[in-house]
RNA sequence: GCCGAAGUGGCGGAACUGGCAGACGCGCGCGACUCAAAAUCGCGUUCCUUCGGGAGUGUGGGUUCGAGUCCCACCUUCGGCACCA
């Protein structure tokens, strides 16, 4: 309701508005719900936007329904799977094998919010998870990192922009080869390639390609074992940084390749495969998690750094990591190289010699768009014993979903499990072939829906490009901080990605982004059906209307933090709305009168203050203090009308931009004030007021004076004051007078407009 | 554990760039209207006070003539997560 009273605001300021609405509709809680219920999730999902449409509809929004796109239509998601499509055909799309949680009770794969607790059981069963490697779709977003690190044309909030920074995690360093005995090769990132020479182990993740054929007899039960362990935690745990460090050694070892050096190969769970290259050369001397994991399992400590002002570090007797940048010790023929010069030296030292290069890394990954769950897009791919991945061919789009399945948890795709649906024919030789039988992930549905709305009944394309031409890119989007790393990001990339094939224009799809909190239920979590704690606003709609419900959402919150929903603050605004509609009612009275001119100007200034304030407040998503400022102007009106003004024209105006500024907030009552009052139909085709600074102008001010700092009087002058007339006006308070008792003050500030202060204390 | 956001009366929240803390409401108290109640209207409402004042924006420091606002350290709540080599 409050972004529909902005875009109420700009439609009155002469613009255009498209304010759409849809639904995003697959997905996990459909599917889970649908379970519980043991109704059919498209059945449920219907049947909830049927309600949600009825909500909406009472709220008095200007949603266009015409645009409304619901992405569980097959019109809708023919043109999902359509993007898939073209991101296959394009390289964007891969397979690779990726681990998931997976319950092997349910034989299911399990998202990340059903596995539950610290020891990660299934959220259905109670059995630990463990991990299991499935064939799985990616999109190469890694591609995009470098130019979505670039947020110079959008006007986004600084945290969603650093959550963004942080998530794709650039760091500058180098990839350097070690070798194994049996000569494997063994590629490394790290960001410090001047401590290569104090490198006296290496990690590798758990899950390395390489474990297996490093690992001697000897050790082969404690390394499986430790793997297993491993494979049922977390990133999260195997990352929390107090937790005491684990891991095995692999009976392996490793030539450094600067200096020859054969050196253990460990495992352990603080190194992860999907960063970097799953291995890690380990510099106890410089790195905190590699000195912990040293002095725990005793390995060796070789300082190779020697940072300004520092004493030489002994590395039996250290008790930390020296992480800062310093000259190079022990480093063979580099050694003596200045901290400046280290790093640059030691990758020319080892491009010259084969052994590695400069490399940039990043921490975003591709991003996995397979799920293996029923109440999805079909992934468009069928597979071909003799032709391998195939796409759908466009003009068979969509893959629809069927609808007799077995949606409930048997322990497999349901797709997979559907007698017929699977089976196909190959689109290049006609022979038997099977389809994919994993649905999309729904960001995939949601990276795009903003394009449908252009369109959501064109059937040539995902969208018209003459409505492309006219909207794009989005305005104005609102939404939750907590999607910055999830679709705020995933829709970027897929902007990106349209326009590098040609399909989209310009670099980025909102150009102003603003977050939205949440409003929660009366205990203050998170409503939920499961909770109880769901507020429907039907019923307050129905008690009190619809306008005070969204002056109701718009005043009570701060419309970026959101908050508990609390009853009892509904009262103010159903005053108030009252009130404005008994003031602009009973409006009539006697003729003006010259004894009133002065109240007059100052109605006339406080409708102007108000003009501005709100509009203001308006752009700047500040819905609490708008209402707060009609609420003032109501009552200032009320005041005035009390002192007889009820007949003088600047009332008259008074009401009329006071409901033209409500307009927004509470569409329907003042559409009815304004046909009482006689004026033509509606006023939300009116232009918006005009604010004029000379009438908002005030003559006098408060002066604040103040002893020390501390107020001590208050002064009425004229708004124009100087500084000396200022300076001269406080001294002659009473208080200034009676306090100062003729010291003379050390020091006197003026702020104009504002306040004196005479310093007179000691220092 | 890491990153981000937020801590202001009994409650929701104002306070733009460092300049009157508590706008606007809720609730509460007193009064008017009423046989009475509801609704409505008026007045009051941060705390302490010897009525001169004093204290006060999560806690402790700091900068400044002046700090809710800036800096340092910490505590609590919420959101996100990735020991990032």
């Amino acid at each position: 309701a409050p972004s529909d009273a902005r875009g109420r605001y700009l439609r009155m300021r002469g613009y255009n508005v498209m304010f759409p609405i849809g639904f995003d509709a697959f997905g996990l809680p459909a599917e889970n719900a649908a379970i519980q219920r043991n109704i059919h999730p498209k059945e449920w999902t219907y049947k909830n936007i049927d309600n949600m449409r009825r909500q909406l509809r009472t709220i008095g929004a200007m949603f266009d329904w015409r645009r409304e796109a619901i992405s569980c239509d097959p019109g809708y998601y023919r043109w999902t799977q359509w993007f898939f499509i073209r991101f296959f055909q394009n390289d964007l799309a891969y397979k690779k094998m990726a681990p998931v949680d997976w319950c092997p009770h349910c034989n299911t794969t399990l998202a990340r919010e059903q596995v539950i607790g610290e020891n990660r059981v299934c959220e259905r069963c109670k059995t630990p998870v463990i991990k299991k490697d499935l064939e799985q779709w990616f999109f190469r977003i890694t591609r995009y990192a470098e130019e979505l690190l670039n947020f110079e044309a959008i006007d986004w909030p600084e945290p969603v922009r650093l959550a963004q920074t942080n998530w794709i995690g650039r760091s500058e360093g180098a990839r350097v080869r070690f070798t194994t005995e049996a000569a494997d090769p063994i590629e490394v990132f790290t960001t410090r390639p001047d401590t290569l020479w104090g490198a006296t182990f290496m990690v590798l993740a758990p899950e390395h390609a390489l474990v297996k054929k490093l690992t001697t007899p000897q050790e082969a039960k404690a390394v499986e074992a430790y793997v297993h362990q491993t494979l049922r935690e977390s990133d999260i745990q195997r990352e929390a940084a107090d937790k005491d460090k684990t891991g095995v050694f692999t009976g392996g070892y490793a030539l450094n390749p600067v200096n020859g050096e054969r050196i253990p190969v460990w495992i352990a769970d603080y190194v992860l495969p999907t960063y970097g290259t799953g291995a890690i050369m380990a510099v106890p001397a410089h790195d905190q998690r590699d000195f912990e994991f040293a002095r725990k399992f005793g390995l060796p400590v070789r300082p190779v750094i020697l940072p300004p002002g520092v004493e030489a570090p002994d590395g039996t007797a250290m008790t930390e990591a020296i992480p800062a940048y310093g000259a190079m010790i022990n480093s063979g023929p580099l050694s003596g190289t200045p901290a400046d010069k280290a790093i640059e030296r030691t990758i020319t030292y080892l491009r010259q010699r084969g052994l590695g290069d400069k490399a940039v890394n990043y921490r975003l990954r591709d991003w996995l768009i397979s799920r293996q769950r029923y109440w999805g897009a079909p992934i468009p791919i069928i597979y071909c014993p003799e032709h391998g991945q195939v796409s759908v061919p466009e003009d068979q789009l969509p893959v629809l979903l069927p609808d007799d399945i077995e949606w409930r948890p048997t322990g497999e795709s349901p797709l997979k499990l559907h007698p017929t649906w699977k089976n196909t024919t190959c689109p290049i030789c006609s022979r038997p072939a099977e389809r994919d039988t994993d649905t999309m992930d729904t960001f995939m549905c949601s990276s795009w829906y903003h394009l449908r709305y252009l369109s959501p009944h064109y059937d040539q394309g995902p969208f018209d490009p003459a409505e492309y031409d006219y909207w794009m890119p989005v305005d104005a989007y609102t939404g939750g901080a907590e999607h910055a790393t999830m679709h705020l990001l995933y829709t970027r990339f897929f902007h990106k990605a349209l326009r590098d094939l040609g399909i989209a224009e310009g670099h980025e799809p909102m150009l102003q982004l603003r977050n939205q909190g949440q409003i929660l239920g009366p205990d203050g979590l998170r409503m939920s059906k499961s909770r109880g704690n769901v507020v429907a606003p039907d019923s307050l709609v129905k008690a009190h209307g619809a306008d005070a419900l969204r002056a109701y959402l718009m005043f009570a919150y701060r419309w970026q933090e959101g908050g508990p929903w609390n009853t009892g603050n509904v009262q103010g605004v159903v005053r108030w709305l009252n009130r404005m509609w008994s003031l602009v009612l009973g409006a009539a009275g006697a003729p003006p009168s010259p004894a009133h001119s002065e109240k007059a100007k100052g109605l006339r200034r406080k409708v102007h203050q108000t003009i501005r304030q709100v509009s203001a407040d308006l752009e700047r998503f500040e819905f609490n203090t708008v209402v707060s400022g009609l609420m003032e102007l109501t009552n200032a009106i009320a005041e005035a009308r009390e002192a007889g003004l009820a007949g003088d024209p600047a009332m008259a105006g008074a009401i009329e931009t006071l409901l033209l500024l409500a307009a927004p907030v509470a569409p329907h009552i003042t559409e009815e004030l304004w046909s009482r009052l006689g004026k033509p139909y509606s006023i939300h085709n009116q232009a918006w007021p005009q604010f004029d600074p000379e009438v908002a102008r005030v003559e006098e001010i408060t002066l604040v004076v103040q002893i020390d700092g501390k107020v001590r009087d208050r002064i009425t002058v004229p708004a124009d004051i100087t500084e000396e007339q200022a300076r001269e006006a406080a001294l002659a308070s009473p208080a200034v007078v009676r306090l100062l008792a003729g010291k003379e003050p050390r020091q006197v500030i003026v702020v104009p407009g504002r306040l004196v202060n005479f310093v007179v204390g000691d220092q």
